[in-house]
DNA sequence: ACCTACCTGGCC
DNA sequence: GGCCAGGTAGGT
């Protein structure tokens, strides 16, 4: 489900509620074999309980798909803590008032000091939460290396064609390949590729510069178009606050397989690239 | 650099 | 009942 414009829009919406709050007290489902797939890190639900609570929550950020929430210092001045989370397919991330029903498939409740809980569920069980230093997570493997991020001003369309240039794969394998770029998903692989006027299938390193450069600016293009309507809603996503977001009506081949091109009104066609679903316009994407 | 598996739920 | 879904890992 959620990709980078999704869960930046998470991020921006947890921050302001969550940083500097204490975490209370920790529930986790007693469903063990549900916690033995979604908490990677420590395995033990004990462990993790116990070294969540009483932690203050200092920040909520972003990094590609992850939700990274920086922990206070623990008492022996041992390195920072982080609660990373992803959210796989249809994790939810959310505060609530207490006394709201829990939704089906919450698997972990955070109450905190100002007397709302914040809620993981999710119904097929692909997200997965860490706890650790980095150094830990790194060192335990739960962390994945992760590519540069698309929005980062660091990242000049110079750098981000010398990275295609060096791929032999089908572009949108690439841009799906979190190591290679850290956020973009399905949706907006294919957003950008229509936008860059590219065929998915096109081999990375027999891109012109042209097309490069072209596919660099539609990368940021489609996902700052979709931050700033708070993510796109296919099925189920929903915002912090339980919102669904507007971008899904700004999808020009996503889920629109058959339909007419925007552009040029060709029937939009469907294909299989990377194991996903895959719809582009073979008139306009070359 | 591919597959397939991992889950639930919604739609045909 | 079968197929599909915005995600990755783990095996080949």
């Amino acid at each position: 489900v959620p990709e980078l414009p999704e869960v930046e829009t998470v991020v921006r919406d947890l921050g302001p509620q969550l940083a500097g709050q204490r975490i209370r007290s920790v529930w986790l489902t007693r469903d063990r074999a549900v916690l033995g797939r979604i908490l990677r890190y420590p395995k033990d639900p004990a462990a993790f309980r116990q070294r969540l609570r009483g932690r203050r929550l200092e920040q909520v950020e972003r990094r590609g798909k992850y939700i990274v929430m920086r922990l206070d210092r623990p008492p022996a001045d041992r390195a920072e803590e982080r609660l990373v989370i992803h959210l796989g397919m249809t994790g939810h991330l959310r505060v609530w008032k207490p006394e709201e029903p829990v939704v089906k498939h919450t698997h972990v409740r955070l109450s905190l000091e100002s007397g709302l809980e914040l809620r993981y569920d999710d119904p097929r069980q692909f997200g997965r939460l860490l706890l650790g230093t980095e150094a830990e997570l790194i060192l335990a493997g739960v962390l994945p290396r992760l590519g540069p991020e698309p929005l980062a001003a660091e990242l000049t369309a110079d750098d981000f064609s010398r990275l295609v240039r060096g791929r032999r794969r089908a572009i949108k394998a690439a841009l799906l390949d979190q190591s290679f770029l850290a956020g973009v998903g399905n949706i907006y692989a294919d957003e950008a590729c229509f936008v860059a006027g590219v065929r998915p299938g096109r081999r990375a390193d027999r891109l012109t510069l042209r097309e490069r450069r072209a596919l660099y600016s539609a990368i940021r293009e489609v996902l700052e178009k979709s931050i700033l309507a708070r993510g796109s809603s296919v099925i189920n996503y929903v915002d912090g606050f339980g919102e669904r977001g507007s971008n899904q009506e700004n999808l020009a081949v996503y889920g629109r397989a058959g339909e007419p091109c925007l552009r040029c009104g060709t029937p939009l066609r469907s294909t299989r690239l990377a194991g996903r679903t895959t719809v582009y316009c073979r008139r306009c994407q070359r």
